[in-house]
DNA sequence: GTTAGATATTTTAAGCTTGTAATATCTGCC
DNA sequence: GGCAGATATTACAAGCTTAAAATATCTAAC
């Protein structure tokens, strides 16, 4: 039993931690770039909006991909541009606007996400779903008491 | 008892992967900006030549940090330009060379690595030893299967 | 020794990312 | 109503990242 000092062990921790979500990353960004022409921060925010009908304004945006409020301006710009998403002037505050998918944007996602369910469930067959629920509740503690206001204005 | 299909399961445990590791390392990244002015890409190459005094090419070095070849270009031109590493060129392959820490360079890296060291013992101080090694040999086992050959010429 | 294919690195164009600063608008206090 | 501070977004500069193409060198087959 070698009395490695805890501190090492939570460093090798976070160095397989980046490891494994680097290279799961980068294979599913090489995936959707080759299959689907779209960019993996592409695929997020419509991921995101997805998810929410009504729209999502870019503040929000940005702390739910947890990137910064100038990043979004571009990923929207490019997406908007191939008329996947369209900004929305909401009533009451003219700062903001909402963006939502066109349906164009949610029909092409609706596509990509079925193979992107395949490509996780295939790069982590090795975890059933015991496994998978355990790590879950482990990572969701993990993320939680880092301030992470995600992106601060 | 809700019948949730095994490939949803993997799906949320990779959001919550993905989660984790950039609020981590969006923290990590702030403070190695704000307390030292270098960069997270900047400070993984220095660990990785930390460890190897002799020095490493940068096929290798792309290799070793799941990055593109072209992309460990720039990062070793700034770290040049600082003096913190230093080309050498190798007597027997005239196409290659090897890098290495400049004196600057290693005594800079042994300063935050202490620094970056007690960051993450804080940031994943919810973890103990037992639990940090379970993880280990999760995603240990995660990363593998995953053709990964970091950057492929 | 030539040459064909492999290997090591850089270059380039496009896109992503951040932090900071600028602009516009809103909200609340007076 | 006017003004101070907060909020929402964009603009900008610097750096990171990738994939693909260009260069240079090496290795092996002939």
């Amino acid at each position: 039993m070698t009395a490695r000092p805890v501190s090492k062990q939570r460093l090798r921790l976070w160095i397989r931690l980046l490891r494994a979500a680097r290279a799961i990353e980068g294979e599913i960004r090489e995936r959707l770039r080759r299959e689907f022409s779209i960019t993996l921060p592409q695929f997020d925010v419509m991921a995101a909006l997805a998810r929410r009908e009504t729209g999502i304004n870019m503040t929000e945006l940005s702390r739910m991909l947890m990137v910064s409020n100038g990043n979004v301006t571009g990923i929207i710009d490019r997406l908007a541009a191939e008329k996947l998403v369209l900004r929305q002037a909401p009533a009451n505050d003219r700062r903001s606007f909402i963006v939502r998918l066109t349906a164009k944007g949610a029909a092409l996602f609706a596509t990509i996400a079925k193979a992107h369910e395949t490509w996780v469930d295939e790069l982590l067959s090795e975890f059933d779903a015991a496994e998978a629920e355990a790590l879950i509740g482990h990572l969701g503690s993990l993320a939680k008491g880092i301030h992470t206001e995600g992106a601060h204005a």
